[in-house]
DNA sequence: CGGCTTTGACCCGCGC
DNA sequence: GCGCGGGTCAAAGCCG
């Protein structure tokens, strides 16, 4: 117990130090963004409420304009605006955060930023439970609430060409279906066309009412392989587990928002932000296997154009995220081989042939090839390539990319800048020049991940589950200091010495019973 | 007995 | 208008 207490202790003074940079890291980056949005975009009017890909993902960051709703703004109505506005273009909310950003007008950041804690998920699902019950109401919800209530008919106007953003998720996983912390009820099953293995369609029952659904099905090509497709909003408190989750379907999402909407700013630092923000420090990771399990953030990223939903995919199958079973740690990929996928007609970027530098090697970024949806067969017409932030640690020094390890964020940011339009390109240059140019964003970056990994990422002199843990998201996090570097990844160049690796948020955890998890499992994997 | 899964039927959007 | 396919419903059955 006494150990216990000193481990609170400890982690409630790392939480207000986090938090504390964190803010200060917050509007430093929105000074950021808004130097680049005025340099670039002076005379691109407010369109992005006009972008039908339009996602927003309310991960401490969006807060979209709302100016096509005419209900009062009055400020204890705003956020109801908000997700009203939400809920009619379709945009995927993950309620991780309850910062929200005019991206527009720094001035207007909130203090109570941070997610770290799942008091502070309470928080805001609380707040958001009587407001977004009927977030993406299935259609034939929204028929009978047409045919019913009249009242609700001004909410639900039909939207024909905004459909629900989803991101599906790619690992490899035994189970049936990935423990992604939320409690599931399977209400359908449905062999789909093109893949003998059927298709499980689940909805969330943690709370009564939760909108968010979710498709599981293997891979036709590698049975092993799990696709875990994520649609809606949770309205209801998430576990520490399934906050992870959101989190990286969020970060993923983001990226989505980032390759169809040219001026959603706030995108960015939703996905920027939100992964290094949105774990929990009192959670264990998920096991599979019995082994602790991490994920990256986003191992690799694909925007998809199925023919109804814009679709983000994370592939996490990894080969060497396979072959490293000992602690079922990730390694990216430098070497971003494109793979059509013939069912769903897109390019996934990333996750060719790689290895780990070291083990648990992560990094955080993306390439995308993005296509939004229903683009009328001009698939690459609108096709971007993005990246998002890699930071590296400290391991990181100079050196060009030899020896298969992966210094993706400069190389992605490179090719974004390079080959994307000038929309999406312009706002990733954006970031990327923030990240990299600015060294005292380095620092409040550093120094928010690190005080925060410092303690955790020495290894453990023992064998005990608790400084297990300990290592485990040290590696995972890629910042174990103590880690001697191979640090080959390094070809971020110039300012390779301060990039860093932002830890995975994303725990899966292969269930061997069942698809189902409790909530008294949840509780008790959450401490 | 309550909660969950299974599974055939039904609904709906989309393409032809 | 019709057929197809994806998604959902709901009755029946299973299970702890």
């Amino acid at each position: 117990m006494g150990e216990v207490r000193e481990e609170n202790e400890r982690l409630k003074t790392l939480l207000s130090r986090i938090s504390h940079d964190y803010r200060s890291l917050q509007t430093h980056f929105y000074d950021v963004l808004q130097q680049g949005r005025a340099k670039k975009l002076p005379d691109s009017p407010a369109t992005d409420i006009e972008e039908p890909e339009f996602v927003s993902l309310r991960l401490g960051t969006s807060r979209s304009k709302c100016k096509k709703e005419d209900k009062s703004t009055t400020s204890s109505e705003v956020k109801g605006s908000t997700e009203d506005f939400l809920k009619i273009k379709g945009g995927l909310s993950l309620g991780l955060s309850d910062c929200r950003v005019d991206a527009n007008n720094s001035e207007k950041v909130q203090p109570d930023v941070m997610t770290l804690s799942p008091e502070g998920s309470f928080e805001d699902a609380r707040d958001d439970t009587a407001e977004t019950t009927e977030q993406w109401p299935p259609s034939k919800m929204l028929k009978n609430l047409r045919s019913v209530g009249a009242e609700a008919e001004d909410d639900i106007a039909p939207q024909p060409q905004v459909k629900k953003a989803r991101v599906s998720v790619r690992a490899r996983c035994d189970a049936p279906t990935m423990n992604d912390g939320c409690q599931w009820r399977k209400y359908g099953q449905k062999i789909a066309k093109g893949n003998p293995c059927p298709r499980a369609y689940y909805r969330c029952t943690v709370a009564a009412g939760c909108p968010v659904r979710k498709q599981v099905q293997r891979c036709a090509d590698d049975m092993s392989i799990l696709i875990t497709t994520y649609e809606g909003t949770h309205n209801h408190p998430l576990s520490v587990s399934a906050t992870a989750m959101a989190s990286t379907t969020s970060a993923a999402a983001s990226m989505l928002i980032s390759g169809s909407s040219s001026t959603s700013l706030a995108a960015y630092p939703a996905a920027a932000a939100s992964p290094a923000l949105a774990f929990d420090a009192s959670s264990k990771p998920p096991l599979i296997g019995g082994r602790p399990f991490f994920l990256p953030t986003a191992a690799a990223a694909a925007i998809t154009s199925t023919p109804s939903y814009p679709t983000i995919t994370l592939d996490l199958t990894s080969p060497a995220a396979a072959a490293t079973s000992s602690h079922a740690a990730f390694s990216l990929s430098n070497r971003f081989s494109h793979t059509r996928y013939p069912s769903t007609g897109f390019t996934f970027s990333g996750s060719g042939p790689s290895s780990a530098p070291w083990p648990g090697y992560l990094s955080y970024g993306a390439s995308l090839s993005a296509h939004p949806y229903n683009a009328g067969g001009g698939k690459s017409s609108s096709s971007f390539e993005a990246a998002l932030s890699s930071i590296n640690g400290s391991r990181q020094q100079g050196g060009g990319g030899g020896g298969g390890s992966a210094p993706p964020l400069y190389q992605m940011q490179q090719k974004a800048a390079a080959a994307a339009p000038p929309p999406p390109s312009v706002i990733t240059d954006t970031i990327a020049k923030a990240i990299t140019a600015d060294p005292s964003f380095h620092t409040a970056l550093a120094a928010a991940i690190t005080s925060y990994v410092g303690k955790k990422g020495s290894p453990p002199a023992s064998g005990g589950e608790d400084s297990k843990v300990g290592l485990k998201w040290g590696e995972h996090l890629g910042l174990g200091l103590t880690h001697s570097s191979p640090s080959t990844a390094a070809a971020a160049a110039a300012s390779s010495s301060s990039q860093m690796f932002l830890q995975p948020s994303l725990g899966l955890s292969g269930s061997t019973t069942s698809a189902s998890t409790s909530p008294v499992a949840n509780r008790e994997q959450a401490h």
